[in-house]
DNA sequence: CCGGTTATTGACCGCGCAGTCAAGAATGGC
DNA sequence: GCCATTCTTGACTGCGCGGTCAATAACCGG
């Protein structure tokens, strides 16, 4: 008895709060302007959210939730035994598919990767950017420990290094107004940080600085800050 | 005749809202806030800045300048002639000192690089970044020229990967509590850059995925967005 | 076709902020 | 001390937005 609800309300109003989110921003953004866009009343919205926020953070949630699929499909333990080659190819499919879901879901990303994201939805990614950042630690003591990679790599560092190179890839890819061509991009970038940008054989050899690095820098150029666009 | 102005007041203001930026993000900001932490009334304010964006904008320029100063301060030409060690050395005192002043000024980069800074600033963040880019890129060329990196290096990713990773740097930088050994941190990251992860004498080898490519990944984990905070 | 139930609407309210401006304070010249 | 000039103030205004709720529409079982 009685009306039942639409079912499409609410998936409509999230699209349409997604829409307006990539357009304005999150602060930009009107209550208004997502009843207008999803062609309801603003009490359709209240019917389904608490606050502006409330559906921003059901957005992200959703998408991250797709994102932490990629995570831990494989964890290596001294079992697993796979060579260089299968942990390769393993893992350059897993980004490829993982950056095309990136690619699918730009606007989304786009507002939690450069600003439009308050300080209060931290909380949002920093559970997703945890468990990655553990990933990343874990196959690189699995490395070290199979003789991949160097023995004296600081895992701490060498993690954070990647972690924060695919955050600036990411950051590069929803910026695009094209798709790249990602299996490229992501074998160049996989190529340099375990081949490095040396032209051949460089003799181990201990740094002036400090603590355990290797060889050294050059071409950390000063440049810093933030990445370029488009 | 009459009254002189009051020299201090603009600086103060920028000041307060600085602060009161770095607390609340730039929208959560009121101008009454600022005003009061300054000490100053609402009036004062509008002497000085035409609306909050205005001295949201003065505030960022100024501190990018700063930090542009850190660039190009030399140029690499083939005539320059420097070996890989002078040009280590060199680069690696430009980005810790580049680094140190990111720190000082961290509660502004922090709004810049994470969050706060809605598209509509995104043009005072591009020139840097261009400029950065296109540093890095000269320098890998440079670099190549010489003959301290391999000849097959696609300058144009590599490069990219290279500002990321800075981008990355710089915004785990701002987000510690206390300030970390940037000296090892810029060392390691160069090391990694320059060397590679990779344990030992890799063959040089074609890569089946395409391009240009050399040896390939491996640790480069499906992790991607965002990279760790604290 | 009717009455009971639930979904949906959008005019309305109040708050809080950006921006204004007339009144008043500070200063310098005389 | 007094006037002319410029700086400084903060109460005030209007507006736009988030959030409410009484009225209405849609639906169901009988």
């Amino acid at each position: 008895m009685a009306r039942p609800p639409d079912k499409t309300a609410r998936a409509e109003l999230l699209l349409a709060a997604s829409e307006e989110f990539a357009a304005h921003g999150v602060e930009g953004t009107t209550i208004q302007a997502i009843t207008v866009r999803a062609g309801r009343s603003k009490g359709a919205f209240y019917l389904h959210f608490d606050s502006k926020d409330t559906a921003f953070r059901a957005l992200v949630e959703s998408v991250f939730d797709g994102l932490a699929s990629f995570l831990g499909d494989v964890v290596p333990t001294p079992k697993l035994g796979w060579g260089l080659a299968e942990v390769r190819a393993h893992w350059l499919a897993t980004d490829v598919r993982a950056f095309e879901y990136v690619w699918r879901h730009r606007d989304v990303f786009r507002l939690v990767l450069s600003g439009g994201m308050c300080e209060r939805f931290a909380f949002l990614t920093d559970a997703f950017a945890l468990a990655a950042s553990e990933s990343i630690a874990r196959w690189l003591r699995y490395g070290v420990a199979q003789g991949f990679y160097r023995a004296d790599l600081d895992v701490e560092i060498a993690s954070m290094m990647i972690g924060g190179a695919y955050d600036g890839l990411a950051r590069e890819l929803v910026g695009r107004k094209r798709k790249p061509r990602l299996t490229q991009w992501l074998a160049q970038f996989q190529g340099v940080f375990v081949g490095g940008l040396g032209a051949q054989v460089r003799p181990r050899r201990q740094d002036a600085n400090g603590a355990t690095t290797t060889p050294v820098p050059r071409v950390a150029r000063r440049n810093r800050g933030v990445a370029s666009r488009r």
